[in-house]
DNA sequence: GATGAATGAGACTTCATTCAT
DNA sequence: TATGAATGAAGTCTCATTCAT
C-alpha cells in the first residue's frame, strides 16, 4: 500500500495501474491481486486508512476551551497532519477525485455534501455567540468555513509540488488570516 | 467540443473517451481523431479556448482605481466567469489535472508556479502601500493570494456539483470576507 | 501517380498510404480516390505503366545477331531502363512484393513463375547450340538466368539506396562477369 | 515466434498483425503482447534469433583451406541454412524490408551497407593472390560478391514459393557457375 | 473535378482480472 | 503466499472508402 501511494502521487492516478505498482514495490502483479480482491479496493483500503489517521489526529482539537483557540488548533493540526502524511494525503486527493462508479459519479468526492464544513462551521458559530468573533450570519459562516477548508487543502497540492513549500509559516498566516477575518470590527 | 466538455463535466476525464464522447454527439469516433491528430490535441484546444475566453474576460479587473475596488472586482469577474462557463471551467479542471506526459509528470497544472497568484499579489501590495489595506508583509500577500485564489476555484467545483449552488451570495460573502481580512486593524 | 512513385520509394509500400500521398501531392484525399476506384487500382496502373514502359524498351534486344552480344544488351538494356526509371522500379519491386489478396497470396510477384526468365533462357540455349558458349545443360541454363536476373534487379535496390551507385561499371562488370561464366573452357 | 514464422511466410509481414498471429497460435492478442513489449520487439527478436542461428552455422566456412573450396563452402552452407530454415529465413527477409522508422526508413535492411559482402570479396582477393582464380580487381570482386550474395537469397524466395524447389541442385549448379565464373581464362 | 466531412473496420497497446502452479 | 501466463475488454489511432456539396 505504501508503494501505492507513492506510485499515485508520482504518476497519478489513472497512470498508477496495478502492473506499475507492482513494478516499483519488485513484486509480480498476482501479489497485489492476490491481498486486494480489486483495484478499487486497494483505492478504498488506501482511502480508509487515511480517514482511520485522520480521526485520531483531529481530536486533539476539540480540547480548546475558547473558539478562536479552536480555529487556531483546528488549521494548526490539518496542516499537521498533512506535513506528517503528505504522500498519502496527496494520494487521496488524487483517489478522491478520479475512482467514479459505473455511471460516472464520484464515488468518494461530493463536493455538494456539506459534512466537511460542519465542524468549522460549529466553531464559527460558537465564536459568534460567545462574542469573540465579529458577527457571522449563516451564510457568511458557510462560506468561510469552505474557504479555510479550500486553504487547508491546497497546502496538499503545493507540498508535493514544492519540496520546499514551508508548511510552519503557511500556517501561521493561515491562522493570522483567518483571525483577521473573523475579528470584531473596529467601532 | 461542446459535447466533449459535457462528458468531461459528466463522467470525468478518465472516463470521457473518444468513444463515449462520440456516443454521446451521435457520430462515429472518427469523426472525432478526424477533425483532431489526437486525443491530447482535443483536450488542449478545450484548454486553450477557456484561456482565450478568459483574457477578454479578465481585462476588466484592472479599469479600478483603489485597491479595494479592484480586489472585490477581481473576485467578482472570476466567479462571474465561472459562473458564464461553468461546464467549460470544470472540464478545464479535470483535463488540467489529469493530463501527463509519458514521466508522469502534470502538463498544465504546475501548482508550485506561482505566476497565477502575481496579478493578486499586486493588487494587495498596491493597497497596503497606498493605506486602503492594514499592513501585508509579502508572505502574508502570498499566502492570502493562495486563499483567495482557492476559494475561488472551489465555486467551480460547487456549481457542477450542485445546480443551486447561488453563485450570487457565494461571490458577495467571498467579498466581505476578504475586505474583512485586509481591514486595518482597530486602533 | 508520380508522387504516389515517390512517396512509396520514399516510406514504402506499407506507410504509403493515400492520405501520405494526397499531403505530399498538396491535394486532398478525395482527389485520388475521384481518380481511381480503388488503392489497388492505383498501384495496378503504377505496375502496368512501367511494364508498358519496358515492353519497348526491351524490343531493343532481340536485334542483335548472336547469342552472346545478345546476353550482353540484355544485360545493358535492363540495367539502362532501371537507371532511366530508378523510382518507378524501386516502387513497383515494393508493390510486387506486398500487394496480396484476401488469401494472403502475392497478386504480382509470382516467384515460382519461369516466365520471366524464359527470355534469358533461350539466349544461352541459342549461344551453346551454335557454340559461342560453353556447353550449358537446361538446369544450368535455369539457374544461370536465375542469377543474371536477381543481379540485375540488385541494381535497382542499390541505386535507390545509394545516390552514388555507378549503373555504368556495375554494368560493365556484370557483362564481363557472365562472360566469364558462359566462355567454353580451356582444352 | 514459431507461429509467428509461419504467418509471416503465409500472408506477408503487413498483413501478419498480432491478431492474426494470435488467432493461428489458438491464443489471445493479449498473450502475445504480454510476452512481447510490442509487436516491433517480437519482431525484433525474430530477426536476432536467426542471427544468433546463422552466426553459429557460418563458422564452418572458415575452415576451408584453398580459395576455391571456401567459396564453394560458403554457397553451400548458406544454402544448406536456408534450406534448414526455409520459414523464418523467409520470414526475417519479409520484415527486413517492410520494417521502417517513423521518417519511414528502413531500420534492419541497409542496402547500400557493405558489410556482408566483406566475407565475400575476401576470399575473391585471397584467390586471386594465390592465383587460383583469375585476376580479379577490387571492382569486380566486389560486383561478383553482390551477384553471388543475390543468387543465394534468391533461393530463400524460391524455396517458400515453390515446395519442389530442388535446392542440392540449385546449390551445386551456382557452384559450377562461380567456379567458372572465377576460373583463369584459356592460354 | 475537387473538397472535406464522415464512417467503420482493424491495428496496436494497456490493463484489471483470473487461474494453474 | 507468490508467480507468471493468459484473457478479453476497452482505448487511441490509422486508413480506405463513401458521399454531399
Amino acid at each position: 500500500m505504501e508503494i501505492a501511494i507513492e506510485t499515485i502521487c508520482d504518476i497519478g492516478y489513472a497512470q498508477a495501474s496495478i502492473g506499475q505498482i507492482a513494478k516499483r514495490a519488485g513484486v509480480s502483479k498476482g501479489v497485489i491481486t492476490y491481498h486486494f480482491p480489486s483495484k478499487d479496493e486497494l483505492m478504498q483500503n488506501i482511502v480508509e486508512d487515511l480517514y482511520l489517521k485522520g480521526a485520531s489526529f483531529m481530536s486533539k482539537i476539540a480540547t480548546e476551551s475558547t473558539a478562536s483557540n479552536m480555529l487556531r488548533r483546528y488549521i494548526e493540526t490539518n496542516l499537521e497532519f498533512i506535513l506528517a502524511h503528505k504522500q498519502h494525503v496527496a494520494a487521496v486527493a488524487e483517489i478522491v477525485m478520479n475512482v467514479r462508479d459505473e455511471e460516472g459519479k464520484l464515488i468518494y468526492h461530493q463536493p455538494a455534501d456539506n459534512a466537511i464544513y460542519v465542524p468549522l462551521i460549529e466553531i464559527l458559530q460558537w465564536g459568534q455567540e460567545d462574542g469573540s468573533f465579529r458577527p457571522i450570519l449563516p451564510t457568511s459562516a458557510q462560506v468561510l468555513a469552505m474557504t479555510i477548508r479550500s486553504a487547508i487543502d491546497l497546502a496538499s497540492q503545493q507540498l508535493v509540488a514544492n519540496p520546499d513549500f514551508n508548511m510552519k509559516e503557511y500556517a501561521k498566516e493561515l491562522i493570522q488570516l483567518f483571525e483577521a477575518a473573523t475579528r470584531k470590527s473596529p467601532i
